[in-house]
DNA sequence: TCCCTCCCACTACGGCTGTAGTAGATTCAG
DNA sequence: CTGAATCTACTACAGCCGTAGTGGGAGGGA
């Protein structure tokens, strides 16, 4: 009566590694980068003591581990909103993006809080930082094709105001000055629809005369 | 011909504990919050063993002594550029604004990384929230006077948004995704005055009806 | 002068960490 | 059925961490 096969995983999407990879994620949004050693791992994903060691036996392995398990998950937490309509407008756009923020720091704070635990470490840790920046990219080119389709005479720099706010956004109210506040659906798109009115509209510099 | 007479510091500014705290903000930065240790800072700070135990005594206490020791000096990098021109229009506030973004990614990034790190501690530390939260409001109540005076129908919200970008900004720059990538003065100000322009300009909504 | 107080430098110690190494179980090839 | 390979569970160990505790020397009051 083995409650599992060892050497095999019955859930193809619930290895070891992704159990493993979790309760790192997990770990590290609960107690931050101090919080995550292999004995603490085991612990919090409920595995014998060395299962963490033997599925990433150096701790390098084990923040490669999260950071790309993380990838993956807030993949597939943007997919269900960035996409939507290209062709819909700036509004559309804002609508999508503040769904994706929303979600974020609602149902993902724990992903989000790891994520900045992640980037802090990536500055110090050049393998981590290539990991994170591969994924960063693909929502770059994406959020640029979405910029230029509506209209927007600079992408490459409007990406970075728009990415910007949305992630200091979700910082601020996660971890930073406005902890504590989580601004609903509503207000994201109404700030998100001013910072693309702005970005988007015409020059505001002529109202008092540069 | 004692170099240092014990029990007495020559110069004000420059206490023991401020030392301990200043090498305890560069390891911050630089190691991250697991290279934050008693003996590191010892040794960081040319001090002899021992020396940051006796400042502060326990970890909570020297995170506490860093985190006042943050205030400070950020807020003499703030307090250079934040306060021009309260009736110079937007476009003073944009510029001064940009000074401060500028100057911190420049010239201060050590303290701004520090900053990040001890945000996230924060987030599990309520005793060290006080402190950052403290330091935060003064700041934003002073960033709502500006708003207000520009013309913000929505100071208490503008100033969220406004923060979220440049803190965001910042953030991405130095850590997250845009990392290596220093915007100069120039790209600060025009971002800014695009977001300010969607603050305080005409309703955008109206483009796409809605 | 003497003594009390306070701060600094240093040591001690229990606990935890990262990582290497080893035995047992299971699967698959032949 | 036999043997090898592989993954798992567990142990071992050197090193570092936070914190408590202890002398020693300088400063100030009587």
């Amino acid at each position: 009566m083995s409650a599992q096969r060892p050497g095999t995983t019955d859930v193809p999407g619930t290895s070891r590694a992704d159990l493993v990879a979790d309760a790192a994620l997990t770990l590290l949004a609960e107690r931050g980068m101090r919080g995550l050693t292999h004995r603490a791992v085991d612990e919090a994903a409920g595995l014998p003591l060395g299962s963490t060691s033997n599925v990433a036996r150096t701790r390098q392995a084990l923040l490669e581990l999260a950071v790309r398990r993380h990838a993956e998950r807030e993949a597939r937490v943007l997919a269900l909103a960035e996409m939507p309509d290209p062709s819909g407008g700036p509004r559309a756009l804002a609508d999508g993006l503040a769904l994706a923020v929303h979600r974020s720091l609602t149902r993902n704070r724990e992903l989000l809080i790891a994520r900045y635990e992640l980037a802090l470490e990536a500055t110090r840790r050049p393998e981590l930082r290539a990991f994170y920046d591969r994924t960063g990219a693909v929502f770059k080119e994406q959020l640029t094709a979405l910029l230029t389709a509506v209209g927007s005479p600079d992408p490459a720099r409007h990406v970075l105001s728009l990415v910007a706010w949305a992630d200091g956004l979700m910082f601020s109210c996660a971890a930073g000055s406005f902890s504590s506040r989580t601004p609903d659906l509503e207000e994201i798109r109404t700030g998100l629809r001013e910072l693309l009115g702005g970005l988007l509209g015409v020059r505001t510099g002529g109202a008092d005369g540069g």
